[in-house]
DNA sequence: CCTCATTCGAGAGCACTGCTCTTGACTCGG
DNA sequence: CCGAGTCAAGAGCAGTGCTCTCGAATGAGG
């Protein structure tokens, strides 16, 4: 898709993905708002004004490096689940799991950036909310084959759903897996909750102090949760 | 501990905790880097550089504000759990639950202050991580409560503690709940780091377009946890 | 090939930030 | 009552995001 165009875009296009990644870069090493234009046309050897002509606003460049932080991850974790046979239900359930918390410790800055706390006035554009949904629909997916193997055993004892709960899970159900009944779907996300308020505890520093080096911990809490969903043994 | 003083203290106690409530209040307007020191001074009427006489940083002004937070979501909790009957233990362990999901809902800013992503290079001093741990012994306390009674009965089917996660369990019991097995605990800090996740993912706006007026799948979630750590229904 | 609108980088400048240093007043204990 | 300690104020530094203007490069239409 690079070939066909002047040479002044072709210029704008790299530029474009320069700034980008100094910014990243930038973003690795100090954090959120340390991000400063400046130091990125600083570093790029442009003044400052120049991003402006690139990027209308500094949210505009986080906006960008935001969908490219959910893409990644998203890619992480398909990866993860297709690296697995495809039989091993229970084994890609577990693989996307440790693939968001691997990818997430490697790109600790860009996971902040998408799960922390939202920066300042900024709020998330329609555009990212797509990219979001990618984990969940990896998950999502992994849960319609077992459920379609008839294999999905749920743990007894767990709460019945409230009338409004089942209906928002109905319609969710609609959006992305029909036949999935309402509870199979509140279990997924009380799962996927888990899963990211595990990895931002560990990333945010709330375990130290508990179970810090955190790697048997979540293993073990990944497998509670594949029995929670019921995830076949 | 007010009295004991000269003006000049009393004036200082008093100025100082001045400058802390506006910072709250812009806090609560403008989230955590909208803060300014010389706004908060200029709402003060007072000159930014006066500020720097109470607070040598704005990083130590912060750090106030943190452990505040704790401290007051802290209380809160407690006082969550203290308002129910001492017998009804699955009732306060699900009160403090929501103890801290409705604490976060009404102070935003101040919940992403401690458990969104981390400011810039600032770490967590060792003041706050004293008043972080209140809301975990809380729960404790129920969970200490409910075994010592022998009405505990964890959901089956969740998983074995590998060595290390067992071991480390143990440590931790030995500091806050000696009599404790590690196979309670480990469920314990599971849906301790489900709440916080839940919470953040609510406030944080990562719920939009799934569960989102999340009232009641939170409440259902906080059930399934009793079950999973086995509180006596 | 030439023209002219569009696009670009550079620079100056605005309003703001956190923070430091100095100066001149105030307060209070010995 | 006076000197040491504390205070608010102001100027100033280095940095920020962002806007505007001005020449120069570019490239599409005539």
């Amino acid at each position: 898709m690079n070939a066909g165009r002047t040479a002044r875009d072709r210029a704008r296009a790299e530029l474009t993905a320069e700034i980008k990644d100094e910014a990243r870069r930038q973003l690795g090493v100090y954090g959120a708002d340390g991000l400063s234009l400046r130091a990125v046309a600083r570093e790029l050897g442009m003044v400052s004004s120049a991003i402006y002509r690139y990027f209308p606003s500094k949210d505009e460049l986080l906006t960008a490096l935001i969908v490219d932080a959910y893409r990644a991850l998203g890619v992480a974790a398909t990866a993860a689940d297709q690296r697995l046979p495809e039989r091993d239900l229970r084994g890609r359930w577990q693989a996307v799991c440790h693939a968001v918390r691997d990818w997430a410790r490697a790109n600790r800055h860009e996971y902040a950036l998408i799960y922390g706390s939202p920066v300042p006035g900024y709020t998330a554009p329609e555009i990212t909310i797509a990219e979001a949904n990618k984990v969940p629909l990896v998950m999502v997916r992994v849960l319609r084959q077992a459920w379609a193997e008839g294999t999905l055993r749920p743990t007894r004892d767990s709460g019945v759903l409230s009338d409004g709960l089942a209906e928002q899970c109905r319609t969710l159900a609609e959006a992305v897996a029909p036949e999935l009944p309402p509870e199979v779907l509140a279990r997924a996300i009380v799962c996927w909750t888990q899963l990211f308020g595990m990895v931002s505890f560990e990333l945010f520093g709330q375990l130290v102090g508990s179970v810090d080096p955190s790697d048997e911990f979540f293993a073990y809490a990944v497998d509670v949760l594949a029995d929670l969903v019921g995830m076949p043994s």
